[in-house]
DNA sequence: TAAATTTGTTATGCAAGGCTAACATTTTGG
DNA sequence: CCAAAATGTTAGCCTTGCATAACAAATTTA
């Protein structure tokens, strides 16, 4: 319980506090719950969890509020899960929605290092298109 | 434990044990404790799991030795493991430990079908080497 | 507004995976 | 061959992350 750092698990619950939070203006638990398919009492428990290290403000009862901190180790995550998505769909043609659940494993994984690469490489093809073309009609 | 299913950790210690033996023609518990930095402890619960699962033979004081089965599952994970290390060394130019380290995550997580693509993406940019040269250019 | 429903919390328990310490067995070297 | 060292096992404990059930608070609605 290292203070600061984040599990794969509590990656997830922050995560999903920070996109709740951005389409609605506020999030419930009984959203996550719904959300990521844990109990009631698992997301407050995480909750306690997540405001203890500081990335949520939380109390019995209150409504959930991320902190700075929050939103910064959140943008970090998802950005992590956009480019290996993108990578997933655009440069190897799987389809979106293991693309995306195969990504939510692993953003929690990569390093920043081989994240940076790999959204280089996806701005890379991007620029060449007729590369995926190529590559599409051999694999 | 629903038999036949591999978690994350026993995927590392099948791997750890079917590469000893390739190289050694053996392999003993304290080997494994070492390259997996755990505890003999550790090691002996978890042969007495890949053994209850048929992936090992293993008995108390016995040799280890791996099944049919086992190597079969072995040289899965190995595939996919070398699969995502070559692209992260060959293509984005990742440092090799750190490529090993993070192939040695994701190798739990990613599918056949991601797997498969990727590794036929390896193969298209083996086929094209000024591609990579291009990308290492810019990145 | 008071009862019913929904949502949140707490208590308790379980499984996985790890640890240490003490004990058992095997191996090694005088 | 036998004592010391190395290795393997067991017992007991911890943490994480999940669950259910019972209870508490808040919200909805009749």
């Amino acid at each position: 319980m290292s203070d600061k750092i984040l599990s794969s698990s509590l990656e997830d619950y922050l995560e999903c506090v920070y996109n709740r939070i951005n389409l609605n203006g506020s999030v419930k638990a009984i959203e996550i719950s719904k959300e990521l398919s844990v109990s009631r009492a698992s997301v407050t428990e995480a909750l306690n969890k997540l405001a203890q290290k500081k990335y949520i403000n939380y109390g019995r009862y209150e409504m959930i509020s991320i902190t700075d901190l929050g939103i910064e180790k959140a943008k970090e995550i998802i950005n992590k899960h956009n480019v290996i998505q993108s990578f997933f769909e655009n440069i190897l043609g799987i389809e979106k929605d293991e693309a995306a659940r195969v990504a939510c494993g692993i953003e929690h994984i990569i390093t920043e290092n081989i994240l940076q690469k790999l959204s280089a490489f996806n701005n890379f093809c991007s620029s060449e298109p007729e590369l995926i073309e190529k590559f599409r009609q051999k694999g």
